[in-house]
RNA sequence: CGCGGGGUGGAGCAGCGGCAGCUCGUUGGGCUCAUAACCCAAAGGUCGCAGGUUCGAGUCCUGCCCCCGCAA
């Protein structure tokens, strides 16, 4: 491997989130010997069959795509790989768990973009979690990948600030998109052997859990300003959802005021600021909400179809 | 053929077999020191598209188009 040629990177991802990583290591004159997508799946209504974002994008770019179901039960896979002998494995959100020996493969090792700070918020809702809790900054982390999850030696990592309003799709893309800079930008020192990994502190490490739909019910006996971070948090998946009249209600963007509202929690109620519901602590303003089988709209055009929604209850089922 | 909700004046909704309605907005007028407040009046709709049933169809039946929730 002479080091003017171009590195030889299998890039393995799946969803919109992982096409800038691709698109720059194409940019950075990398040779993309193969492209690791998960296989298309049925989905949306209708179940139609949908081919993920990166193999979209590789398709377009006339990269030759591999969909194997799992790398970890399908020996012949792992063979395709190492035949493609590739100087270097990039991982960014592809879903499928790389065994041992796939790691082992590549003489530049197997390199994956995290969207956290890590070793805070490894797992499945880095993003989400970061959110939910408040915190004020963030990260995205370049990391050796190793047998556990996003465990392995840090190489780079860069910060930012959370934005005020910033939900979970916006900050995930802007992180995505951080990583996929700073990938190309440290690709020429890790190529020369001038990084040296750093082993994540154990002790700091933090987990995230896989979300499920059941995560998106609103308790509205929680502080307004945890439900605030709720609705920025699981959007557009699971959602931030309470129910009115047996019928779903999605809320798409709310905000916490700090107040006493003297109303039980869960109880719609007009203050001067808005149309808002009463929680245990402060009360969440509604700006755009969803029902159920109808489109999005704003808070306005909302009360002016359902006039007798003021005063009413929202409860979880 | 995955399950389900919906398409009605500019906006959001109600009406579900017999004169097309409500709230907001718009326009004009009035009230007021004043107002996004209040009062009066007006304009604005081939009720998604096509066909059918009926004396009569937003309303019932059939087909199609579009939007959305669930599921994946």
């Amino acid at each position: 491997m002479s080091n003017d040629a171009p590195l030889r990177v299998v890039f393995m991802g799946t969803p919109v989130f992982a096409v800038p990583a691709l698109t720059a290591l194409i940019d950075a004159n990398c040779d993309i010997v193969g492209v690791y997508t998960q296989p298309d799946r049925r989905s949306g209504r209708g179940r139609r069959l949908a081919a993920p974002p990166v193999k979209q994008t590789a398709i377009e770019c006339g990269l030759p795509v591999f969909q194997p179901a799992s790398l970890r039960r399908d020996a012949e896979a792992r063979r395709r790989i190492a035949s493609l002998q590739p100087d270097l494995i990039i991982v960014v959100a592809y879903g499928l768990f790389l065994p041992p020996e796939t790691l082992a493969a590549p003489p530049l090792g197997a390199l994956n973009i995290h969207p956290s700070p890590l070793p805070r918020h490894r797992g499945p809702s880095p993003v989400a979690t970061a959110i939910l809790e408040g915190d004020a900054t963030t990260g995205v982390t370049i990391m050796q990948l190793d047998e556990g999850m996003d465990s392995g030696p840090i190489i780079a990592q860069r910060q930012t600030t959370i934005g005020k309003d910033e939900t979970t799709p916006e900050l995930t893309t802007r992180l995505f998109e951080m990583g996929a800079r700073l990938l190309a930008d440290i690709l020429p020192q890790w190529r020369a052997n001038e990084i040296i990994p750093a082993p994540q502190s154990e002790a700091d490490a933090t987990i995230t859990s896989l979300l499920t739909r059941e995560d998106g019910a609103i308790d509205w006996s929680r502080p307004a300003v945890r439900i605030a971070r709720q609705v920025r948090a699981y959007h557009p998946w699971p959602g931030s959802f309470t129910h009115w009249k047996y019928k779903q209600l999605k809320l798409l963007h709310a905000s916490a005021l700090e107040l006493d509202t003297h109303s039980a929690p869960g109880t719609v109620i007009a203050l001067p600021q808005g149309i808002a519901v009463a929680t245990s602590k402060g009360a969440l303003l509604l700006h755009r909400l969803q029902l159920e089988g109808r489109q999005a709209s704003d808070i306005s055009d909302f009360m002016r179809g359902y006039d007798d929604f003021t005063g009413s209850q929202l409860a979880a089922s």
